[in-house]
DNA sequence: CAGGGCTGTTCCTGTCTGCGGAACAGGCGC
DNA sequence: GCGCCTGTTCCGCAGACAGGAACAGCCCTG
């Protein structure tokens, strides 16, 4: 490690094009408009390091620049690339009308959501009629530990992984939160029995849902499907109701990765 | 080309941060997953250069390696991306709930489009319950000559552009899409007067679709919503009473956007 | 209305980065 | 088992990029 190497693990990455990435980045839901000097700040680069890479993304159509207030928000090009994504996932692709029927039976808003490093990814959202006004939308990112279907997939994974979302921390978010090591081994023993996952405003107050684990054809969990509401329609019947729903539609998701169930253990 | 500064209008460009980026678009609907090689020569560069690009790529969750086939496919950070972007863009906001009560009667594909350079793109799509498999899909970049909702939008723009459309060439996709410049003229000339544009397999056969402007609060035409289905649903009874209720549709979302209809011209 | 303090934008220069050719490695199919 | 095709790594030179500083607009504020 004293070398003059210092094999950080990862030689070749480009500089101009990390930086844009990081740039990309820094767009989210709360801040969908930002600045010049705001990224820069925020990314610890040069004013004109940032203008230049806006610049160049906005001719490729990544970022729109308003001309009156002279700051940036994304371009539709990443919508462009976000459809052809999702239309070449097999998930997304298999569960898309099994979640639109459930939504028909039972009308409550439903997610598909996939493993992406330590984080949950929503690859599909489909409304219930009754408008839960953007809790989440589709691409968001959530933590493993305090979502229900962050629960339904961790606990399906191997240790090393539920180890290292533990050691980064349980962060807290509501009085109901999960943070403890221990507890939330438990829970995630519950799931593996049960086979299902519940959150009551584990994340969001006043915010439920259950989710059931998705495998694919090599037996590994890979996603889960879940629904969310209002905590006060989530009563223990309905959770009943609905995981035992949910269970179904997520075999059916499994199968259709080429998920089958073997005989014996 | 003998001078030494080119000046071919556009100074500030990054050049791996611009290959990356025609990296990213190599990806679509057809082609999902890509391998180095094919990249390379595709876009005329040297292999190491996209395998550079693709490693930093990857890094950020851009884009996805195959272990077993070393090919790449899109990354979930593209699709985060893209959900902030369709949050935060507010035709698609105000736009929603309408299309969705529009499919709810009628049960025909619904799609809202905005403009982008000289094509539409699609920014939202509520499929009817009939299945239209994969015509579309979110993002999908169409031309403005040849579908409904590009001549929506195109018939409203101001000359300069449509001549520019004019100038790039009017592609044939199938027998009937408009290739003459005069006949689309007069076609956008009947658009402007009856309000909708109308498309019987202009770019794909059997394909029919209906479309009317949508226009924000500076009035100008920024988007369509269009109605797409099979050309033999589409009689020419059922066109009409779909443009007329799409134009409501399309008025709503206007008066939404801060349109207002002014009293005298 | 004029000034200050913000922005975004442009210019410039030295340094170190990223380009591409060629060599290496690994897998698949003939 | 041999070639041929991939993806991956190495390396040296050229020139592209980072960032400081100067410029230019805008919007408040006084």
């Amino acid at each position: 490690m004293q070398g003059q190497t210092p094999a950080d693990g990862q030689e070749p990455a480009l500089r101009s094009l990390t930086t844009a990435l990081r740039v990309l980045q820094c767009f989210s839901m709360e801040e969908p408009e930002l600045g010049v000097t705001e990224i820069a700040l925020r990314l610890g680069v040069g004013k004109s390091t940032v203008h230049r890479i806006l610049t160049t993304l906005e001719r490729n159509g990544f970022v729109r620049k308003d001309e009156t207030t002279r700051r940036y928000r994304l371009g539709l090009s990443v919508l462009t690339l976000g459809g052809i994504l999702m239309s070449n996932l097999e998930i997304y692709r298999e569960g898309q009308h099994l979640l639109e029927s459930f939504v028909n039976r039972f009308d409550e808003t439903v997610h598909l959501a996939v493993l992406e490093g330590l984080s949950t990814v929503y690859v599909s959202k489909i409304e219930s009629k009754h408008p839960v006004p953007m809790l989440t939308h589709l691409g968001r990112k959530n933590p493993l530990h305090c979502t229900s279907s962050g629960k339904a997939i961790l606990a399906f994974q191997e240790d090393e992984l539920i180890q290292e979302v533990i050691r980064r921390g349980l962060t807290r978010y509501t009085r109901t939160t999960i943070t403890d090591p221990e507890q939330l081994l438990l829970r995630l023993e519950d799931i593996r029995r049960q086979g299902f996952a519940t959150s009551e405003g584990e994340l969001r107050d006043g915010v439920s849902s259950v989710a059931v684990p998705v495998r694919d054809y090599t037996r590994k969990v890979v996603g889960a499907v879940t629904v969310v509401g209002p905590t006060y329609r989530f009563t223990p019947d309905k959770v009943r109701t609905l995981a035992r729903q949910l269970l179904d539609v997520g075999r059916e998701i499994s199968t259709r990765l080429g998920y089958y169930v073997r005989r014996s253990p």
